[in-house]
DNA sequence: CTGTTAGCGCCTTCAC
DNA sequence: GTGAAGGCGCTAACAG
C-alpha cells in the first residue's frame, strides 16, 4: 500500500539515484552535474546530462527546496477590488510578469489582498511557501501593502511607488508627472484655457503625481488650477464628478480625465449637457486602454507601458534575489500620448 | 558560514521540533496535533497548538511535500493571447478562482499557454513543481490543451467545455445554447425577422454552442437561419463582419454579435452606414462586459456568470483531488439577458 | 494514545 | 574531480 505518487502513469519517477545508478556514478556527481557545477569532469558530465536527459529526470522541486532553502517561487499578490471591477486593470502587467518569468526559470504564486480575511491567508500562505520574493500590483486597496510587508524578510518590488518615504523600496513605475504634463499640455495646444481635472484617490502615488502634474503645467502656462474633483475610479464615479464640475465651473473647455474607466461616464455627462467633444470641450484621459478605443467619440489617452512594467518588475526581484546588484531598485519608465478624436 | 534562511530577519524559524521540546511531546505527536489527527488527547492538543501558535510554528511547504507527496498547490493555465488583448476575459474567472482557493487552503501558481516556447516550459513546470491539479482557461489559442494534458497524472478541470468527446473530461461551462437562445428570443420579441449573427471562432464549443443556439431558435420560430459571418474577437473582426454582412444581406433587422468586444465594432459599422440601433436594427451581444455597458448604445448582452465558474472549478477539482466524489464533474451555469437601450 | 524510527529526494561539506 | 554521509522538516508505519 505504499502508493508512489506517480506524476505520470505507468512511467514512474525518476530520480538522482536512479540517474545515477543507470550512469555508475554517485548521486553527487549527477547533482552536480545537473546544477552545472564547474568542477566536473567535462566528458562525464555531458555523458550524465544525456542519460539524464534520456530517462526524463526532473528536480523534485519540494526536495531541492528542502535542502537549500529556496524555492524558485515568487508571489505576485494582486488587489481583489481590481480583479471584480468589470475593467481589470492588472491583467495586462499580469501578462508582463507571466511572460518574463520564465526567462528567469521562476514560478509564479499568485495572491490576493484587500480584505482583512485574505490578508492574514496571504502572510500565511508567503510564510509557510516561503517563496523567494514577492512583487505587488499597488492599487488603491491595498496601498497599505509596503507597511504590512514591510520586513517580509524576501525582496519585494512594487508596481507603482509606494506613499510615503519611498527610498528604500524596490518599484518600478511610470512617470504620472510627465504623463500628465503631455496631456495637459495637449489640452493647452488645443487653444484650451479653463482645463479642469477629474482627480482619483490620493492614496496613489500615481493619482497624486497627475494631479501634480497638471497643476504645475497649468501654472506654468499662467492658467487658473483650482477646477478639481475627485471621484470614484468607474463610469460612475466619472459621471458624478464631470457633473459636479460643471455645476461648479460651466466654463470648463478641456478636462484631464484620471483614467478611461472614468472618462466613458465623464462622456456621457457632457453629452447629455449638450457639450460637444470635442467641439466645445477637449477631453484626454488615462491609460489608453479599450475603453478609450471604444469611446463616442475615441478619447485620447496616455498610454503607461504596463507590460513591460511587468515585465521589469520580474527582473528586478530576480536581481534582487541574486543579490548581487543593488538592493534597491528604482524604475521609472516613460509614458506617452495617444492621439483620438476627443482632442 | 551556514546560512539559516531566515524567514523573518531576526526570529528564527521555528520547526516541529522546537514546538515538541517546548512542549515536552515529540514531533510525531506535535504533527499530529497540527494536521487534526483525531486521536490525540484533547488535553494535550490544546495545550500543543498553544505553544505552537505562540511559538508562531508555520508548516514548511517543502518537507510537507516531500513526506507526503502532496504540495497543496494547484496550477492555473491562462491563454497568453487572451492577456494580451486590451479587453482581458481572464480576470473574472481569475478573481472567482483566487478567491476560491482560500477555503480549500490551496496555492495558484499561474502558468501561461499558448506558444511552442511556453508550452514546453508548462509541461516542465507541472511536471516538476507537482501540482496536485490544474485548471485551464480555455480560449481559443490553447483550445488544444486537452490533448496536451491527455495524462497529466493529475485531475484536471476545464473552464469551457472541451472540444471532441468531453465525456471523461471535467469542466465547468456556461449554458451557451440557452444563452444564445434568450437573445435570439429577445430579438423575435422585439419583432426582428431577419435576424442575423456574428460569430466567433469554431474552435471553441461556447462559440459552435452559441451558433447552434441561434440556428435552433430562428428554425424553431419558422425564420430563416442562414445570414451568418464570422470574425475575430476584436472592435476590428466586428467591424469587418458586420460590413460584410451589411453588403450580403442588407435587410438585416437584427443582431446577435457573439461578443461585446466584436460589438462595439459592428456598432460602429451600423452607426457609419446610417443604420439606428435600436430603431432601424436590434442587437444583443454577449459577455455583459463593461465594454457593453459603455457603448453607444449601451448594449443588452448575454452575461455569464464567469467568477461564479472560476470558484465552481476550484470546487470541483478540490473534489476530483479529495478523490472522494466521482471522478468526472461536468456542471453547466445558465446564462441571463441583462437588458439595455439595443432591444 | 504517544514515542521511535525510517525515509521522502536533494545538496553539501568532508575526505579521498 | 569524485564519492560517502549527514541533514533539511515532516509524515507514517510500527511498537509500546
Amino acid at each position: 500500500m505504499t502508493e508512489t505518487r506517480a506524476r505520470r502513469p505507468g512511467r514512474a519517477v525518476i530520480t538522482l539515484a536512479d540517474v545515477a545508478a543507470a550512469a555508475g556514478v554517485s548521486t553527487a556527481t549527477v547533482s552536480r552535474v545537473m546544477n552545472r557545477v564547474p568542477t566536473v569532469n567535462p566528458g562525464l558530465a555531458l555523458r550524465v546530462e544525456a542519460i539524464a536527459r534520456q530517462m526524463g529526470y526532473q528536480f523534485n522541486a519540494a526536495a531541492r527546496t528542502l535542502a537549500t532553502g529556496r524555492t524558485g517561487a515568487v508571489a505576485l499578490i494582486i488587489s481583489e477590488a481590481d480583479l471584480s471591477q468589470p475593467y481589470s486593470f492588472t491583467s495586462a502587467p499580469l501578462h508582463g510578469v507571466l511572460s518574463a518569468v520564465a526567462r528567469h526559470d521562476l514560478q509564479i504564486v499568485m495572491l490576493l489582498s484587500g480584505s482583512a480575511q485574505q490578508e492574514s491567508y496571504l502572510l500565511e500562505s508567503l510564510g509557510r511557501t516561503g517563496v523567494d520574493g514577492a512583487m505587488v500590483i499597488l492599487e488603491d486597496e491595498i496601498s497599505h501593502l509596503p507597511e504590512l510587508l514591510g520586513d517580509a524578510g524576501v525582496p519585494v518590488v512594487y508596481l507603482g511607488r509606494p506613499l510615503g518615504d519611498a527610498t528604500s523600496q524596490s518599484y518600478v513605475d511610470v512617470d504620472n508627472v510627465g504623463g500628465a504634463r503631455i496631456a495637459t499640455e495637449a489640452l493647452i495646444e488645443a487653444g484650451r484655457t479653463r482645463i479642469a481635472i477629474l482627480a482619483g484617490t490620493d492614496r496613489l502615488t500615481a493619482a497624486r503625481d497627475r494631479l501634480e502634474g497638471w497643476r504645475s503645467t497649468l501654472t506654468e502656462h499662467g492658467l487658473e488650477a483650482h477646477r478639481i474633483a475627485r471621484g470614484a475610479f468607474s463610469p460612475a464615479g466619472g459621471a458624478d464628478t464631470m457633473t459636479r464640475l460643471l455645476a461648479a465651473y460651466p466654463d470648463i473647455d478641456g478636462v484631464f480625465v484620471c483614467s478611461d474607466y472614468m472618462g466613458s461616464g465623464a462622456l456621457q455627462v457632457l453629452a447629455a449637457a449638450g457639450r460637444r467633444v470635442p467641439h466645445d470641450v477637449s477631453l484626454v484621459s488615462y491609460d489608453d486602454s479599450v475603453l478609450s478605443e471604444v469611446a463616442n467619440p475615441p478619447l485620447s489617452s496616455v498610454r503607461q507601458p504596463l507590460e513591460l512594467m511587468g515585465e521589469e518588475m520580474v527582473d528586478a526581484l530576480a536581481s534582487l534575489m541574486a543579490g548581487s546588484g543593488p538592493s534597491v531598485i528604482q524604475r521609472v519608465l516613460p509614458s506617452s500620448l495617444t492621439r483620438r478624436d476627443s482632442l
